[in-house]
DNA sequence: CCGTCGACCTGACGCGGTGTCAGGTCCATG
DNA sequence: CATGGACCTGACACCGCGTCAGGTCGACGG
């Protein structure tokens, strides 16, 4: 799994569709294209997303569109991309925790916070790359892993840490714990509204994904 | 949120587009169409999926297609339709399960089964539904929510149940676990070979699953 | 066995979005 | 203010959608 890790994508090596490097208007030009991209994202469904209505919104001619992007979903990647790079948002937590009681749990709510923040924060780019990496696309699939990787690899640590402390039987695998923690983690914050409608307040999920979170890495029951 | 029950579709009031009751022919051409639509999700992604395609696969015309469904949607939303009639296998396992012990454990370790089993058998539907719901569709949400509110109203009684016995504190909401845990369930069961393919067995997460379930469920330590 | 009628199918078309050129416009620079 | 490269776009070929009007098929009565 040796693949580049996630970098501030490099402004100095970008091609327009020729083969250019675009100058200062040219750069501007993409940014509004993007810009515009975020914005139809959040009304429009992504399948309902066309070339066309990003250039009318960015004031410009879909021609100019494929001189920036190969399609929509190279612009959204790029958004994607971005996003990617608050990854840190989520291990820090967990690595700057200790967890051991009341603290530990603190950490948790922490933890899950930031999942709904981040999930709030970037719902339109966060839907289309689950989407796209549901329909098996590796480019948004490498993105969404990048993205979460650096929490799975931070909780498997502690998690095997304090199994090796003898915390946890032996069958307890950190990274399959860390793996179905984080997935519970992304989903539900992805339909923290859903859920909302059916009358489930945010808060009680919270509390109740703190406390698995809690429980699955120190094995004790959380402090009330 | 009083809906109308999940039901087995009633062939006897389908329409074709243009207001015909469809005779023996007519079904069958349906059915080879929906067939077809099952087939090619399996290998192509839902977005490339083209009427055109389907009409090929099976033998027929574009225009075909259109007399017996608005749109591929349409046809796979019946196919979803027919998927969640077997809405109950989570909920009976619930319901059948004493939860104390190894019984309860075992329980667990069967719901989790059941769900990677279902996930299986279903993947190119089940993706299509998580795919559409996500974007805001009404119809697959409902169908996801009839699917799963089953057991998610299995799993809050007896969490109910049992915080009534005083096992859980004031602070657990029965429905906010229980929709923890199902979510958790349907997006790991979702991204089963995802995890796999990062060499985490599908065995440990299991087993992390099954221990999270029946934890959250008993307040209890599993037994090994 | 044959004609007939209604159920069923499809060829052909207008529409709208995609992606690509060749050629036009703009502006920084000397 | 002229000029050349960076930037933009009109126009076009292509493709899939969705809709007709009209053609085909086969079950059934005679």
């Amino acid at each position: 799994m040796a693949a580049a890790p996630p970098t501030e994508p490099d402004d100095a090596d970008l091609r327009a569709a020729d083969g250019r490097v675009p100058g200062r208007r040219g750069r501007a030009t993409r940014t509004r294209l993007l810009e515009c991209t975020r914005d139809m994202l959040r009304t429009t469904s992504y399948r309902d997303l066309k070339v066309v209505d990003i250039a009318r919104e960015a004031g410009t001619s879909p021609a100019t569109f494929y001189q920036y992007f190969p399609d929509v979903e190279a612009a959204v990647l790029v958004l994607a991309e971005e996003m990617s790079l608050q990854h840190f948002r989520f291990a820090n937590i967990v690595r700057d925790t200790k967890w051991r009681g009341r603290n530990g749990y603190d950490g948790a709510c922490a933890l899950a916070d930031e999942f709904f923040a981040f999930w709030e924060e970037n719902q339109p780019v966060l839907r289309v790359v689950d989407l796209a990496t549901e329909e098996g696309d590796g480019r948004f699939r490498t993105i969404r892993t990048w993205l979460l990787n650096d929490l799975t690899n931070a909780l498997t640590e502690v998690v095997a840490q304090l199994k090796a402390e003898g915390r946890h039987p032996d069958e307890v695998d950190p990274s399959a714990v860390a793996a179905v923690l984080v997935s519970m983690l992304a989903h539900v914050a992805a339909h923290r509204y859903g859920l909302e409608f059916w009358g489930i307040r945010t808060n009680d999920v919270r509390t109740a994904m703190a406390r698995i979170l809690y429980w699955s890495i120190t094995a004790q029951k959380p402090p009330s």
